[in-house]
DNA sequence: ATGAAAGCGCTAACAA
DNA sequence: TTGTTAGCGCTTTCAT
């Protein structure tokens, strides 16, 4: 009726449990007549290792949990695919938190994961309040940050450098023959995505000797709507623009959507650049030009990183991943 | 140095294990003094109960495992969030599953979910081989498919009518004064999303009188790239058509970027309607009309019909969720 | 080469 | 009301 369990085997095989043991870990210490009754055994009785119990005894679970603000954005969803992957890969598995709007569940789930004894936690996309560092130190397990970073305290981070990817993106377009551009910015509130991608817009324009218009700046919250919203101001209030930098793709797409449904023509009338590379850019039209972050590599890398960590083959390390402008076709150059 | 065990509460509070298990469980048998004393000695030691240990003895380990063709895709997302929310306002986690193409790591993973003892499966958007029904038998363990389903075998599932859903799309396009109508299907080999979808279109087709002809059916891969080269083969083969109906809103998508690169516009020139509404169906311009199936309320309906089962407070029973059309700004209405 | 036995941290009889 | 104890299924000394 039950499941059968390594006693069950031991008694068919006529062995110790001990011996099951070994042959199943291919340990040493056993014949060769042994292992083949024990792996008949296994064999007939449909027998599977309990990894509770192993658990238990080992104190490791082979599972890390992976924390995202919102699962369901194509965001989320790349970075979660390289994380599962890699994951996968090394014999692990993933639980998946949504920490929902503002962290409401996080301490919840940083909880739940400590009681599930995982072995490491990738932390993403939200700032590291210091209750979140206080329970994640106490969980004495490590922790790799995605797109997210803490210069507070010594945690390992994958991320891209937003200031200057931010920075080539405006660089990009000037390049192309702008002057006058406009940005459409993510919460200045945001540490991470918001100040230094406005930073480095400012600076490209400086450092090419244009001044920096406040009233060319709007705010969004990298979502769709609030990039619709931003660009039907900055089309109403702002002094005329030929370019505009989007902090996130999908403010780049709802921006783009505005500008059609004033009749204007992209990239003919207004270029626009993004930020991300969603699969979405590629799929509108026409398809945008945007900074690429590589997400589902990050994800696979703080994984691999924590993993390393877990089994402490390594020191912990941050990274810069790398970002490049993918150019299609909303960025016009100007003569 | 060590986490606190509930032996370590028990004798900072002078009491028994039993006594600390009692009052952390809420039972009866214990005075309020000694309530306070417990509590106080977790307090004092920061104690977390165990769940492996726990869930050793319990044979429950309040977890369940979510199956997907690819996470990373709009489509799994939204589920995955339905599934996450629903498991996590009853105390269950989740571990997810990419199964990757055709399947590849599903045997694998059931493996891996088996020994990790997780009390029931979400199983989603693939069709359930014979293989991991076998498996997924021997877990003995509830499962609960979403947007896939099985006649073989007792599973209950979620999932639209596709059927019908197809029907009403293309009515739809009927009532707004098409006559010639274009289809561009998914894999015809999908029983579930293929297969029905076309047959849904051809007899909305012949209720209304209009005769079907094959060769304005074009086949992709549910995948956007699949849309696009399945708009280009039909407007280049096909007999003239004034609208379109694509079995997923990647290939509407798709198909919407091929009749753009083609000076077509939509819908003045072409109406086209979609099948999911994914995120970016409203994101796109013009947004998509599409028919709406709500893929979060069916991770989360599913979890929920799991989770009754696992606490068996209920009997297997399927679902056929609602699905609507979105009506946005892709199909014109013919005088 | 093999087995006996002691736990891992917890729950749940069963006693007291 | 409280404590003692026997496991849950497994790994790992320590004997033999």
């Amino acid at each position: 009726m039950n499941p059968p369990t390594i006693k069950d085997v031991a008694k068919a095989a006529n062995v110790s449990v001990a011996t099951v043991s070994r042959v199943l870990h291919n340990l040493t210490g056993f014949s060769d007549k042994t292992k083949q009754k024990v792996l008949q055994a296994v064999e007939e009785l449909g027998y599977q290792p309990n990894a509770i119990a192993r658990g238990l005894i080992n104190k490791r679970t082979q599972t890390i949990g992976v924390l995202f603000p919102d699962v369901s954005s194509n965001f989320s969803s790349d970075i979660l695919h390289g994380v599962e992957d890699a994951a996968h890969e090394k014999g692990f598995s993933v639980i998946v938190c949504n920490t929902a709007e503002d962290g409401k569940r996080t301490m919840k789930y940083l909880q739940v994961l400590r009681e599930k004894q995982i072995d490491g936690i990738v932390f993403t996309s939200e700032f590291l309040k210091d209750e979140y560092y206080e329970a994640l130190n106490d969980m004495r397990v490590p922790v790799v940050l995605v797109n997210t970073q803490t210069h507070k305290h010594m945690i390992p981070y994958v991320k891209v450098d937003d200031r200057q990817a931010a920075y080539q993106a405006t660089d990009y377009l000037i390049r192309n023959g702008h002057r006058e551009i406009a940005m459409i910015s993510g919460t200045l509130t945001d540490p991470i995505a918001g100040t230094p991608r406005v930073e480095g817009y400012k600076q490209a324009l400086a450092d090419h000797g244009i001044e920096v218009d406040e009233d060319r700046i709007a705010y969004g919250n990298f979502g769709y709507e609030s990039g619709r919203q931003a660009m039907h101001k900055l089309l109403a209030e702002a002094p005329s623009f030929t370019a505009v930098f989007a902090a996130s793709d999908e403010m780049a797409v709802g921006a783009m959507g505005a500008a059609f449904e004033k009749g204007l023509k992209i990239p003919d009338d207004l270029s626009i650049i993004g930020y991300d590379d969603l699969n979405i850019s590629r799929m509108i039209y026409p398809p945008l030009t945007t900074v690429h972050q590589p997400l589902a590599d990050m994800g696979r890398l703080a994984t691999e990183k924590l993993i390393a960590l877990i089994e402490n083959t390594s020191q912990v390390s941050s990274s810069i991943v790398s970002h490049y402008i993918v150019e299609r076709q909303t960025v016009r150059k100007l003569p």
